[in-house]
DNA sequence: AAAGTTATCAACCGCTATTCC
DNA sequence: TGGAATAGCGGTTGATAACTT
């Protein structure tokens, strides 16, 4: 049965098809030989049947072999993507049930991207499907402004990584999830990755630490752009501010009482029905599991650098996200809504909204790199003429706001002229970099940008240095456990090189993370913090101290 | 009713890892 | 050991149905 006989019998040929190359020749994708044109498109019935007949003959595998005994004009990939995707038994069809949208939300909350993997949970599903669902999923989210994780699994989250921290994941004595870590020929301390390690069945994008080295993983691993995912550059503006306010759903911009008619989207309804949540949340701050608040304590700890163990924050660690779900976090986030962000989200905020909520952090990490790719890159210049950073950095809790925020202006303004245009070590051209850094107006030029005045609402925040407003728990928790959630911690392991059995470049790092996590990112803060509007200074390398991020929005004060 | 927009699904493409020779 | 073949994965695109204006 020719291909001919089959476009005749369903009438179907595609607009590929009828301009498809001859398809041969050696091409990987596995044509048959002869130079026979293969034809793409969808599927006929008859094709399938063909397809079905020869695996029954001669089972699955050596696909490029179909054509050849078959005589279906495909090539060998898209009968192994027909007969994975559509004839294989046991397939489910249909859409996904409640249970197993809320076994993806879950499993792409530990896997990020792993559309096979997580296939591999959702028996007769396929990972095209879930695929599909998903991206369909963080569309339909992002319109909504809803956040891309329902807070309870970012609650559960955050509490498997307190357990895991509890229970000695932090010293080694229990290795988590050592499947993700097939391998261990990181440079990386022990200590580190067990930090991560901790975290990473609970924080979504915690990376699975492939082979590695310190350098690689600290270049991709954090600050690849996937991870820090800011807007993705083709959204267009108006879309993103529109939908900003939503982001945090739940609380009332103007007062920061919660206020969930806000988001009486159909959609997010229907979503968080389906996976059994009462959405939008009980925010009832009376609620001895103060789900909502997770990831907000986590983020706002994030950002004013106070960190308890028991208030894990995934740090600005995201992997494996499809390009779509930068979308997700919104510009603004932070600005425009002070409802808790669920852990990727406030972490997505933390880096990608600035503070004023009116700039654009895509510069931070567009393609392949981002914050860490900056910071070794910093790094090595700092180290090679700006070394007076390492002593404060070392000591992260004692470096002041101020100790910073000149070199980490300094290292803004420097080291991109030494990273030289056209391109940054960030994959930008600094020109693009800071062209997309550049502000939203703020007096709303967008349509329907929400103007200033409604970007820093929610909650009240006071802007006032770290240590006047945490709690004393929270120093507690601090002061009794190693947070790997924070950089600094890290910087203040000794780190011991295993080839040289040295310290392993702790002056580096400590300059690099000190510079990386400067003033900037907390002046514009706490200018969000106060409602004054910001410039977007220094943003370009994400310059944030852990330890200098004097603004905090004081979660006694969260509704 | 028509045009525009969005959602969904199916398929392709490029890339990487693995296997085979 | 290196290159080709193959398998698999993830991202993206295109077609079309459904929905909205």
């Amino acid at each position: 049965m020719s291909h001919l006989t089959n476009e005749s019998e369903d009438g179907m040929l595609s607009k590929d098809q009828t301009g498809s190359p001859l398809i041969d020749e050696g091409n990987s994708s596995g044509s048959a030989g002869g130079g026979i044109v293969l034809k793409k498109g969808p599927w006929t019935s008859s094709e399938d049947a063909i397809l079905v007949e020869y695996v029954k003959k001669h089972g699955e595998g050596n696909w490029n072999a179909v054509q050849k005994h078959s005589g279906l004009f495909r090539c060998g990939k898209s009968c192994r993507l027909r007969w994975a995707n559509h004839l294989r038994p046991n397939l489910k069809k249909g859409a996904f049930t409640a249970e197993e949208e809320r076994l993806i939300i879950e499993l792409h909350a530990k896997m990020g991207n792993k559309w096979a993997r997580m296939a591999a949970h959702l028996p007769g599903r396929t990972d095209n499907e879930i695929k599909n669902y998903w991206n369909t999923r963080i569309k339909r989210r992002q319109r909504a402004g809803l956040p891309l994780y329902p807070p309870e699994v970012c609650f559960q989250a955050l509490q498997e990584s307190q357990q895991i921290q509890n229970t000695g994941g932090i010293n080694g004595g229990d290795k988590v999830h050592h499947d993700l870590l097939q391998t261990n020929s990181y440079e990386i301390p022990d200590v580190i990755l067990d930090g991560f390690k901790a975290n990473q069945d609970a924080f979504p994008y915690v990376p699975d630490f492939p082979n590695l080295s310190t350098s690689s993983m600290l270049m991709k691993g954090f600050g690849s752009s996937q991870y820090c995912g800011f807007m993705a550059p083709t959204m267009h503006r108006q879309k993103r501010v529109r939908e900003s306010p939503a982001l945090f759903p739940g609380y009332n911009e103007r007062n920061g009482i919660p206020l969930f008619d806000q988001i009486q989207d159909d959609t997010g309804d229907k979503i968080a029905q389906s996976f059994g949540l009462p959405y939008p949340f009980d925010p009832d701050p009376t609620n001895k599991d103060p789900l909502p608040f997770a990831g907000m304590q986590g983020s706002h700890a994030l950002l004013n650098g106070n960190f308890s163990a028991s208030k894990p924050i995934s740090g600005p660690v995201k992997l494996e996200l499809p390009s779509l779900q930068y979308l997700e976090t919104d510009l603004g986030g932070w600005g425009t809504s002070s409802s808790p962000p669920p852990l990727l989200e406030s972490v997505d905020a933390f880096i990608q909204s600035p503070p004023s909520g009116t700039v654009q952090l895509e510069c931070l990490s567009p393609r392949n790199s981002g914050l860490l790719d900056a910071l070794l890159h910093e790094a090595k210049t700092i180290s090679s003429g700006k070394n007076h950073l390492s002593d404060k950095s070392a000591n992260s809790s004692t470096v002041t706001p101020g100790d910073l925020a000149d070199s980490c202006l300094n290292m803004c303004e420097t080291e991109w002229e030494d990273y030289g245009d056209p391109i940054s070590p960030l994959g930008h051209s600094t020109t693009s970099i800071f062209s997309e850094c550049t502000p939203i107006s703020a007096s709303g030029s967008s349509l329907d940008e929400h103007p200033p005045s409604e970007t820093f609402p929610g909650c009240n925040v006071k802007a006032e240095p770290v240590d006047q407003v945490w709690t004393p728990d929270g120093e507690k928790e601090t002061s009794t456990q190693l947070d790997f959630s924070r950089p600094d911690v890290l910087l203040g392991s000794n780190w011991i090189d295993q080839s040289t059995g040295g310290p392993k470049d702790q002056a580096m790092m400590n300059d690099a993370v000190a510079s990386l996590f400067s003033d900037d990112f907390g002046n514009n803060y706490k200018n969000m913090a106060s409602g004054t509007p910001t410039s977007n200074q220094g943003w370009g390398l994400g310059c944030c101290a852990w330890n200098n991020l004097p603004p905090v929005c004081q979660m006694s004060e969260l509704p």
